[in-house]
DNA sequence: AAGTGGTCTAGACCACGGC
DNA sequence: CCGTGGTCTAGACCACTTC
């Protein structure tokens, strides 16, 4: 019969596509049933393989559990650990409303540990984007971007109070941000933070220095975060 | 045919094994192409399915690379994020010796924050170690951690000085530990942990909490760890 | 053009779970 | 017992990369 193919996509993802909108949809919670391989099979007139794919890439991405002899489930929903999420998405996901106050926007060069950092000759122009983020009227912490120049010569001018930079990247400039290395210590605040974030002069502060990469694996952006710690908790899952 | 399954694994792992071991042995290096799934099925005498399920096993573990069209190659040795290591493992894995001093080891009970950490009962027994990291001579870290009492009641008798908790764990106990939840947040050093950790009191210190579970998913051991940000550095990689 | 991975078929037997 | 997921076969066509 050969795959058929509408929509351009293998079966196996149109199959993924179908359950997926089902658990979206609410049709599906946690622990029902998703349907057996066989059941799948039939309904979408595809090869028992071919189900199995789709249930065994859904099951990868945490999606659903398999349990042999028993059947397939909708998994519980994931508390995203370790996810790299900008901080508009951050503040959605936890139902508040992302706030921030633009510092400044400009070009610097000059700057060969930061430019290092982004893998750029050491006296590249780089734009620099800093960003007070608070809740409500509250700053919790500074965050300082940095970009190639090159690249992202307009960058400035674009409204970045309004707009998330990760949003700005892919829609201006088509780049999809993929993965990050954090780098996470502890420092105390200097004068301008402590002004900044309303704490007292060397209040302890939570320190993330985060290259953020492309899909490409290309070093994007360099981000140097300060935070007050009591407003401010870090989350990790580790595994073994 | 059917599958023969001499050692009692299946074609596909059998596979991946003798992979993995080409790798550990030194015959295969990262780049190296480890054979196109023909000549695999063909060497193994399984159908293609069966080589290509032991290919797709290896990339979704990071082992190879599959390139379309091109072949598929031994993936770059990885770095190890987001991993669970003991402090043992930590330091072993940066080629240095693991040097830790014992504070204490007692009962505890009635500490009701802590036993939530680890979801027992309010007032329940638990067994408290602390102590102190260090290289050569140098503090970095005070770690405390607490378990069940009920459970690992002789292990305030046990030599931890000498070995690792996780080993102890494993080896006395059968629990095996598999993956931990960490809170991370900075604070500032009071008058005890300035004085253990050679540092101003009110120093910036980052401070880990965390919970690790067993790989049956009980949270098993609680650890309070305070660090010298200028001598550690917590490392975390986070994915899209 | 030859070879590679990606998708797919239409069957099969096995071990295991729940009734 | 029957249905489930887990493994496997012996083919096939496609899109792609490499030469």
């Amino acid at each position: 019969m050969l795959q058929a193919r509408r929509n351009g996509l293998p079966a196996y993802k149109r199959i993924q596509e179908v359950i997926l909108k089902r658990i979206e949809k609410g049709e599906l919670h946690a622990g029902d049933p998703v349907g057996s391989e066989r059941e799948l099979a039939r309904a979408h007139r595809v090869s028992l393989m071919t189900a199995r794919h789709a249930l065994a890439g859904l099951e990868r991405d945490g999606m659903v559990e398999r349990r042999p002899g028993a059947g397939t489930f909708v998994a519980p929903p994931k508390i995203h650990f370790n996810k790299l999420m900008s901080y508009t998405e951050q503040m959605l996901g936890r139902g508040m409303a992302p706030c921030s106050k633009l510092l400044c926007a400009k070009m610097i060069e000059k700057e060969p540990e930061i430019a290092a950092r982004l893998a750029l000759a050491p006296n590249s122009r780089m734009v620099k984007i800093e960003r007070v983020r608070q809740t409500q009227a509250e700053p919790f912490a500074v965050e300082t971007c940095y970009l190639s120049a090159d690249e992202f010569s307009d960058l400035i001018s674009m409204s970045l109070a309004t707009n998330s930079l990760f949003t700005v990247l892919l829609n201006r400039y088509g780049v999809n941000l993929g993965y990050a290395d954090e780098q996470v210590d502890a420092t105390g605040a200097d004068k301008r933070m402590a002004d900044l974030l309303a704490v007292p002069e060397g209040a302890p502060l939570l320190r993330i220095r985060q290259v953020i990469y492309s899909t490409t694996a290309k070093p994007t952006i360099y981000v140097l975060g300060l935070y007050r710690p009591e407003r401010h908790t870090l989350f990790i899952r580790r595994y073994r």
